[in-house]
RNA sequence: GCUCGAGUGGCGGAAUUGGUAGACGCGCUGGAUUCAAAAUCCAGUUUCUUCGGAAGUGUGGGUUCGAUUCCCACCUCGAGUACCA
């Protein structure tokens, strides 16, 4: 009987299936272990190799760690809330649901083929009303939350009001919004409930407040900084504008701080920790006030400039000072003689798009506004200018310049012939700015003079807060995250809205299940898709969702009776809602009362590992470290990093094939053109080292000309490694709907094989897309080759976290590695399994023993493509030994299994086992079956001798003196001399005394 | 520009803290088997060579008895980021 491995493959996938192998209970006497995959979005196009890629790593682990005795938890889930579903019910008017669901079907059969051990009764669905009913919970527990910086955690709502009803605002230290008036307690309680309510929205966690967004009219959307790709929305590609707009945002700035410290705990990688590093953005430094001195225009007004600057030290060194062009302040302080100067400049910089003005870093531009400021050390008079390299958003939107000690103020000096102060000790700043800190010493600073950065630092602080100029701070580039979405497949908020203040409902009633639609488009007045729902209003007496023609003015205007039903909010959440806290619920997914139950996540506390792409580092990765952080804080997780190590696989990438333009037509006149629209196929000109393959030009009348460029990618389905075959050819310029207006006259081809006339192609890597043709289907690998080959082949193609290119050619070598396996123990004429229960010999030990130790050496190093070849050799000596004993084959069965558990489940079961393999221990190696030999490489004598020796695990130190003595070529180097001393080092290096 | 990562045969890639570079697989070449093909098996496959050897891990230096590995400079490629005061 040979490999059937179809047969096999299903078999056991049923028999997993049925008895629930992979189920993981919550309670055990074993000790947890978490493995956690970053869920797909169930996309129409449905898997693609690269997909498995990281669940084949992680279910690897995940099968290895059940061998070594934990109770494993490896659930799975789909992120299933998203845009491309709602953009398919736009064009089609398809439900969302309808799509969601028909693609997850497609994805589970996908991944069931591939044999993952996955828990799937813990499956979850963002897109699941029982789900997503928590997502509103911890939306309101958000909500009911504010920032205590005292305490460095977040806290109950009510322990705010009670300190405003006992003392006012005053002593509160909370991270809540900029411009909070401050009031006293008995001012607190004769405020109206309304404004009490619009005070406490500007702590809470999450809040209302107007923001400056990402608008994408295309979209009818409002898109988040990581959702925009150079300056066009991320899917579509659509231009974004800047628009205020009332939304919901999260407070994740109140733990940016916690956020960076945690970093520190996590075994993550370091490129990944870096940006979230970068993302939050720590500067340390000073705020600083400037007078600024009252012109003319205004003399009886006084106005000062804040800045932010981490390089207070250098404050001697301030020559002018630079506004960000919208600054509020360029109005009030413009001479008049500057005023129509500034003006222009202002309408400039404001046309420039942000594309524009990020293209364009090195055009220096700025306006002399006529004012000055003081500087407040040293009473100099500086220039006030403004620039647009100065950003409205960051910091104050006023940089104080020290074109010594900073490039971009240098710079701007030098342009326009400002003065350049040096107030650095011996450096010379003729050419360029002193940007370094360390090293040098401050001069022509007063107080300063001769201090290193770090005393100078410490020391001008403490002045500036001594006159009180203005205090050390510490700044962030982390901005608070906007939760609004105006789309309609996304979670709906819990939330009404009375008297025009948010209104959170109560858990019980929950989940605010999204509405029907009839368009799934923003409405015609510019609202979100849920104002097209006609039942979409909340009814506080009977707490229910009633239809909207119910609500009556009286809850915005209070003019009529009113009947207590009030409208719901039109947003809904974005894209990373759902994912934020989906790891917890994965420990007690079915829980109705609870989002998980104490004893649940007290007993899987936080995942072991967690395997994803390092795509997700400032978005999902961040939000939900400050989620959980949240979580933590309310006592609701007994961790407050929910990943303990995170591990980023690589992409696959695609090779995409390209039809090179000189091999399918000679000359752009010889090939006819047909049709509507005046196309012909042909070359754009005959360089060959020209990117363009194909161009379609346009005739007028008898004169081709160039009117575009495509690139002609070939179906890799179609193609023989680089070549297609002329008949294969035809008929993909016959059916690709891209050719439907043109007649190929001819088509040349390159050579002939045994296979017939080809085309030769040109290739190149490219992530896998359906539009590039370089797609290739784990199913059809599975059918062809059968999942266990696919699964290896996948470790085998590089190291996990590399991005490299699929090869199907590859595989065949995995391949034949398990039908070589299977033959050792299947006897070539009747197929029959055989094993023989003989003793095993030591050079069969060797092998195996060597193998477990490998194997289990490349799992904890993640280096899942060398056990690969490991494997491939144990397999290839034991052929060669024609071993079939039973004593190598059990405990190869077993460390094969988390690689290819098909293959493993079957032999395991032929040699006599009624239970799973994936439940059996993972043998132990012996260190005796290690012993290489005591390789002995010579290398000089001259008074010391040095010796490398391989090491076997079982020599003693005098059996190595032994050994390295006795060796010919000691002997050799040593000509007779006798060694004083021999000195050993375990593990390397035999120094010979002379 | 900055930050991080990587450069090894025709290709993907091995080489644990410095110790026989090129494991393993693909591809290619030759052979066996076969009416033939597929499949399978065996041998070979870094380069040059006067067949003794010699050179060789992006380039140039350095440390070392010994460097793919460590240090310095440079080149190339990839990823991230975008004026952060």
């Amino acid at each position: 009987m040979s490999y059937h491995f179809n047969e096999i493959e299903a078999k056991w996938q049923k028999y997993w299936a049925e008895n629930q192998t992979f189920k993981a209970e919550n309670i055990s006497d074993k000790p947890k272990f978490y493995v956690l995959d970053m869920f797909p979005y169930p996309s129409g196009a449905g898997l693609h190799v690269g997909h498995p890629l990281g669940y084949i790593a992680s279910d690897i682990y995940a099968r290895y760690k059940r061998h070594k005795g934990f109770n494993v938890m490896h659930p799975q889930g789909y992120d299933s809330f998203g845009l491309p579903a709602e953009q398919y019910a736009i064009q089609t008017g398809q439900h969302p649901a309808v799509t969601t669901e028909a693609n997850i079907k497609t994805y589970r059969k996908q991944l069931d083929q591939i044999g993952f051990s996955f828990d799937w009764s813990r499956e979850v669905r963002t897109s699941d009303p029982n789900y997503y009913k928590w997502t509103q919970w911890i939306f309101i527990q958000l909500f009911n939350s504010w920032y205590n910086k005292t305490s460095d955690k977040a806290e109950d709502i009510k322990s705010l009001i009670a300190v405003f009803e006992k003392e006012g605002n005053a002593t509160i230290n909370a991270a809540a919004d900029d411009d909070i008036q401050s009031f006293t307690a008995s001012e607190w309680k004769n405020f109206s409930e309304i404004k009490q309510q619009e005070i406490l929205l500007q702590y809470r966690l999450t809040f209302l407040s107007e923001t400056e967004v990402n608008w994408c009219p295309a979209l009818g959307t409002v898109l988040a900084n990581d959702e925009i790709v150079n300056g066009v929305s991320e899917r579509g590609g659509h231009t974004v504008v800047r628009k205020k707009m009332k939304q919901w945002s999260m407070r994740i700035t109140a733990y940016a701080q916690r956020l960076l410290d945690g970093l520190q705990k996590i075994d993550w990688p370091q490129p990944l920790k870096d940006s979230q590093t970068y993302w939050i953005g720590r500067s340390e430094g000073a705020m600083v006030s400037f007078d600024v001195i009252a012109s003319e225009i205004a003399p009886s007004q006084t106005h000062k400039i804040s800045v932010f600057t981490t390089r207070p030290d250098t404050i001697f060194g301030v020559s002018f000072m630079t506004l960000a062009p919208e600054h509020e302040l360029v109005s009030k302080i413009t001479t008049d003689a500057q005023k129509a100067a500034v003006e222009a400049y202002i309408k400039a910089t404001a046309k420039r798009s942000e594309l524009e003005r990020m293209a364009d870093v090195k055009t220096i531009s700025g306006v002399f506004t006529g004012a000055y400021a003081l500087h407040p050390f040293s009473g100099k008079k500086a220039p006030i200018w403004i620039g647009d390299y100065v950003l409205a958003g960051y910091g104050t939107g006023a940089v104080m310049a020290v074109p010594c000690g900073d490039e971009r103020d240098y710079a701007f000096a030098k342009h326009f012939d400002l003065d350049i102060p040096n107030i650095f000790e011996s450096v010379d700043i003729s050419q360029e700015a002193h940007t370094d800190k360390e090293g040098t010493k401050i001069a022509n600073s007063d107080f300063l003079n001769g201090l290193p950065y770090k005393k100078a630092m410490k020391t001008i602080i403490y002045e500036i807060e001594k006159r009180g100029l203005g205090y050390g701070k510490i700044n962030y580039r982390l901005r608070d995250a906007v939760f609004s979405r105006q789309r309609y497949w996304g979670e709906p908020f819990p939330v009404y809205y009375k008297n025009g203040l948010p209104q959170m409902i109560d858990k019980q009633y929950l989940p605010i299940v999204l509405p029907e639609v009839e368009k799934y488009l923003p409405t015609e007045d510019g609202k979100p898709p849920l104002g097209n729902a006609t039942t979409w209003a909340w009814n506080t007496n009977t707490n229910k969702v009633v239809s909207n023609d119910l609500v009556t003015l009286s809850g915005v205007e209070g003019s009529q009776k009113d009947n207590g039903i009030y409208p719901l909010e039109l947003n809904t959440m974005p894209g990373w809602a759902g994912s934020s806290q989906y790891f917890n619920r994965y420990m007690d997914p079915q829980n109705n009362d609870d989002i998980f139950s104490k004893e649940a996540v007290n007993y899987w506390q936080d995942v072991d590992l967690y395997i994803g792409g390092s795509e997700h580092a400032t978005g999902h990765l961040l939000y939900s470290r400050f989620w959980q952080k949240f979580m933590f804080d309310k006592g609701l997780v007994p961790q407050d990093e929910y990943a303990k190590k995170l591990i980023n696989q690589g992409m696959i990438t695609g090779i995409s094939l390209f039809i090179t333009k000189y091999s399918l037509c000679d000359k752009p006149e010889t090939i006819p053109y047909e049709g509507n629209g005046k196309i012909v196929l042909a070359n754009s000109d005959y360089d060959h080292n020209d990117s363009i393959d194909l161009a379609i030009v346009q005739v007028n009348d008898k004169s081709y000309g160039l009117i575009c460029e495509y690139v002609y990618h070939v179906p890799v389905n179609l193609a023989m490694g680089n070549r297609i075959y002329i008949e294969n050819l035809k008929l993909l310029l016959d059916t690709d709907r891209r050719f439907e207006n043109i007649e190929i006259e001819q088509v040349l081809w390159d050579g002939e094989d045994k296979n017939g006339k080809y085309v030769s192609l040109r290739s190149e890597v490219e992530k896998m897309s359906k539009s590039k043709y370089n797609v290739v289907n784990p199913d059809q690998i599975c059918i062809d080759y059968g999942a266990d080959s696919l699964r290896m082949f996948e470790m085998f193609l590089g190291p996990l976290e590399q991005s490299k290119p699929w090869k199907t050619s590859g595989i065949s070598g995995v391949h034949s590695f398990l039908k070589k396996m299977w033959k050792l123990y299947h006897s070539d004429t009747d197929g029959a399994f055989y094993v023989s229960e003989e003793e095993a010999t030591k050079e069969e030990l060797k092998t195996l023993h060597k193998t477990i130790k490998k194997v289990e050496e490349d799992i904890a190093n993640f280096s899942f493509n060398t056990s690969v070849s490991t494997f491939m050799i144990a397999v290839n000596e034991l052929t060669a030994l024609h071993c079939n004993k039973r004593a190598i084959l059990e405990p190869l069965a077993i460390i094969i299994e988390p690689y290819a558990p098909h293959i493993a489940e079957e032999l395991w079961e032929k040699l006599g086992h009624s239970d799973s393999v994936s439940t059996a221990d993972f043998p132990v190696f012996e260190a005796k079956y290690l012993v290489e030999s005591s390789k002995v490489y010579p290398v000089s004598f001259n008074g010391k001798m040095r010796f490398t020796i391989e090491l076997s695990l079982d020599l003693s130190k005098e059996e190595i003196e032994k050994a390295v003595m006795a060796h010919e070529k000691t002997q050799e180097q040593l000509q007779g001399r006798t060694p004083k001393k021999v000195i050993v080092v375990p593990g390397k290096i035999v120094n010979i005394v002379g």
